[in-house]
DNA sequence: AATAGTGTATTATGTAGATAGAACACTGTT
DNA sequence: AACAGTGTTCTATCTACATAATACACTATT
């Protein structure tokens, strides 16, 4: 099942969010291992090339370990990752709040946005 | 005062959302004026092409209105004005519900990122 | 030793985005 | 008529991104 990119952004820059996503999740386990450039680039309906792309600069985060002939893996590191998940949730809200603060909403209106966002994340 | 852009997102996207966003706060009236595509280009620090690439895509959405050798201006309508304003608040929503989603926060981890939105959003 | 599966590198091709510079078309004013 | 200020078009160049196809380097297993 090929992920719906965004075709605005450059796709190796949504892999590296979407395999930072899947290992808060738990879909990656720290430590274990990740599915092979080529697996990976199949499942997700890139470029080989492309996907190496995105390892290496997950590597280059200390986001995961790699070695040649053997494969990719996780961070060891479980604090990384949550610290990863706590990274994620800060920008989003940064991005949020960055948005929603040029738009001239009124207090009413904010806070409607935030009662509507408190009930459809949970769903 | 060039603005600050994303890099990692075309430009003319960027200005497109930067018109709207000055325009639902009033920086650009409705009917009113907007700066040449010259001029404007100047200000941001772009190339009039991409400028005007900016333009053309905003006429197209009926956001603004250009006659050849007059100038460009906002819409005369409010409504499409405050609906854009809407759609941005909305838009803004749905990307940040959508990214804090596949974090599998706790439900006290959502309301804490609510609580600092609440606050800084006002800033 | 051979093989299959890893990551990595190379070369080529195509596309989108952005810039630069010049020219053209139209409007309003002088 | 001339000019300055509009939007618009064109050509050329550059870069980043993505793909395709191939080859290379290394590891583990058979």
């Amino acid at each position: 099942m090929p992920l719906d990119f965004d075709p605005t952004r450059p796709i190796y820059l949504q892999i590296i969010e979407a395999v930072k996503k899947r290992t808060v999740q738990g879909v990656y386990q720290a430590g274990g291992p990740l599915p092979s450039v080529r697996e990976m680039a199949k499942e997700m309906g890139v470029n080989p090339n492309t996907m190496s792309r995105a390892y290496m600069e997950l590597e280059r985060e200390g986001f995961i370990t790699t070695r040649r002939g053997e494969g990719s893996s996780i961070t060891e590191s479980a604090k990384r990752i949550d610290s990863e998940r706590r990274a994620l949730a800060e920008a989003a809200r940064d991005r949020f709040v960055a948005e929603i603060r040029d738009l001239a909403l009124s207090r009413e209106q904010i806070d409607d946005l935030l009662r509507e966002i408190s009930e459809e994340v949970t769903l």
